[in-house]
DNA sequence: CTCTATGCAAAGGTTTTGCAGAGAA
DNA sequence: TTCTCTGCAAAACCTTTGCATAGAG
């Protein structure tokens, strides 16, 4: 955890920014819910928790430039509010994404099973790719099985 | 042309919807464009070129209709605004987009390149598939050309 | 002192909603 | 009539921006 914010603190200097108390209370939210996908609004009200006199723009602009440095993914799951996204440690590509449509969950896989599609691409379609996103729609584990039950 | 309208008539029939002049005229003109990413604006002025008398919330709420009967997918590239892809005749999954982070064009991946990574996760993760979203952001063809050209 | 960063409030842009009226069955 | 659909305007959201102030080096 302290490892990762010293990190990211780096990474903010080598950039020409500072971590300064308010970024800092926000990266601490994000890697505290590595797991979930919160919107700007989720991230502001967790931050509020400990640091109540923080602004909603500032954690907007600081989730901006954090996106920007791509310490986070920006992401839209189309319900009308992007969510941000913590990076894996090292990871190469955008991880994937299950969106249960019963349920709402969203689940994340970090293998990179895209490897040949991406090949074909950039043969195929001369397209030089720099990141992707893939999301899947369906019906998650649990609700498969909350399915079986009722019969 | 006709063909398809007719076809989503009866999609629209069946569903308990009717055909009015205002949804005929924002099918049309989505038919017409179905190469490119209509914002709901995009349509609206498109459709406004024939039909001046419509209004934005009724392009809104053809759009949201034709969406929920899977005629349209609503798409989202983190520009801001949803848009409107036709889904191709027979289509059984949506297709994908290469998007431009130079010139910003869309391109479209009509082949299905995930079939092996939907059995997969089916498999692996035990999740249903219904749909899927997979954007490429790159550098398109003509863009790299451009660079070659500058040397 | 200088420059960056912040909080607040206002503005901007997109999408949705309420409602009265129009239109089809 | 009855029910759906439409246009307009207002409202509801999410996100960005202007500005005066605070804070770090």
């Amino acid at each position: 955890m302290e490892d990762r914010v010293e990190r990211i603190k780096k990474q903010l200097h080598s950039a020409g920014y500072k971590l300064t108390p308010q970024r800092e209370a926000t990266v601490r939210v994000l890697l505290e819910h590595e797991e979930d996908h919160l919107s700007a609004e989720d991230v502001y009200l967790l931050v509020k928790e400990k640091s109540p006199e923080i602004g909603l723009a500032t954690v907007y602009r600081t989730l901006e430039l954090l996106t920007e440095l791509k310490i986070v993914d920006k992401i839209n799951f189309g319900d009308g509010v992007s969510r941000y996204d913590l990076r894996k440690e090292g990871a190469a590509h955008f991880h994937h994404h299950l969106v249960c449509l019963e349920c709402g969950s969203v689940a994340e896989i970090q293998e990179d099973l895209l490897e040949d599609v991406e090949a074909i691409v950039e043969r195929e379609w001369k397209f030089k790719i720099k990141d992707h996103r893939l999301t899947f729609h369906g019906i998650c584990h649990r609700c498969q099985q909350k399915h079986e039950e009722e019969k």
